[in-house]
DNA sequence: GGTTATTATCTATAAAAGTAGATCGACACT
DNA sequence: AGTGTCGATCTACTTTTATAGATAATAACC
């Protein structure tokens, strides 16, 4: 196979990923079947470039040719923009995890928690601020916080609230096992700072 | 068709058209069929990811899939990539004219030119030196020199000379037509000014 | 007018993508 | 053990690309 299309279908099964879609999920938002999507990023047939195209859409990204000697700015471009990308995501989770762990703290008589269930809650808080988040990370944390806030507003459904928590167990077993560029918990900003300096445009 | 396989299209032919090559040529040196280029910088075609990468391939450019948010940034980086290629060449087809010019001043008792001839020549290039100028435009202006080389050792070869001399007006008479963004000759560096910051990596 | 070059269109054929599922092995969870 | 999810592989069929030319329309040149 063409060198090129290889890297191509390495950078679809990157950025389905990295959104965190299995490809079941990307086949039922592309249209694409799942069993194609597999072929696709095994580099298993020579797609069309209107699947390219559409494929790329879906995982927010767009099929471009650039001039091979702009080939190293752009990717540079590129590394930038994820790189500010995955730091915005986590400064943001950050505070979604600030807010629930105040959540938690300010209600902590009020929870159906024992003692050793509402520190070991708070120990994973603490200990997931320390990596690196992704959207779709954010995406568990503000679920929880939603299931707490609707628990302390009608003291019902706590099951939900035991899987929320339970989710969030989950979501620090996976993170602390994420593959990384370096050992162990990388630097990020200090916890729970706040400030306004993000857009979202 | 979608949006974005017709700006493809657009991008293969306009550096197909760059670099002055004729879907014949193109057809030679990338193993397309002729035809099969003209269905596909029509749009006519749904091509495989592997044509593209191979006629890309062909043309200097590389297929990638760039985050849509970073697409506005990588735009302005081909952009300048591509003024700075525009900028260089014309700059070195200056020097090209500089050398040819005066080849010609320094040898005009000796070419079998009448002196309305030789004014004309002189007038051509002078004109010349104040269009953009692209790398296959250089490559004519490179071959009139070398053929006057050689009639000036040799003394034989009028023919050619004289089609030197034409392809010359040809290719004034192409760039004073050539469609540009702004209208009429765009000021380019002060005709024959030398300097030698260039680099070719 | 004749010739040449370029791009577009046509025919026929072979190969492969795309589709629609079903199914399998591995893994995780209850 | 049973169940569900994931990615990979399989079958069968339809549609389209890619190829190899040939040819036509248009434009430019002599």
């Amino acid at each position: 196979m063409l060198l090129g299309v290889d890297r191509i279908a390495t950078i679809l099964r990157n950025a389905r990923e990295k959104k965190s879609l299995s490809q079941r999920d990307l086949s039922a938002v592309s249209g694409v079947p799942q069993s194609h999507i597999s072929k696709i990023e095994k580099g298993a047939v020579d797609l069309r470039l209107s699947s390219l195209v559409e494929l790329a859409r879906t995982l927010d990204l767009e099929v471009t040719l650039v001039p091979r000697s702009a080939v190293p700015a752009v990717q540079s471009i590129v590394r930038s923009t994820a790189q500010a990308s995955d730091g915005k995501q986590t400064r943001l989770a950050l505070k979604d995890l600030h807010r629930l762990e105040q959540t938690i703290t300010r209600n902590s008589s009020v929870l159906p928690l024992t003692p050793k269930e509402l520190a070991e809650v708070q120990q994973q808080l603490r200990l997931l601020s320390h990596f690196p988040l992704s959207e779709p990370d954010r995406k568990t944390i503000q679920s929880a916080y939603k299931t707490l806030q609707t628990h302390l507003s009608d003291h019902k459904n706590l099951n939900a609230l035991r899987q929320a928590f339970a989710h969030l167990k989950d979501l620090r077993n996976r993170v602390a096992h994420r593959p990384s560029t370096v050992s162990g918990p990388q630097p990020v900003r200090p916890a729970y700072t706040l400030d306004e300096d993000d857009d979202d445009a």
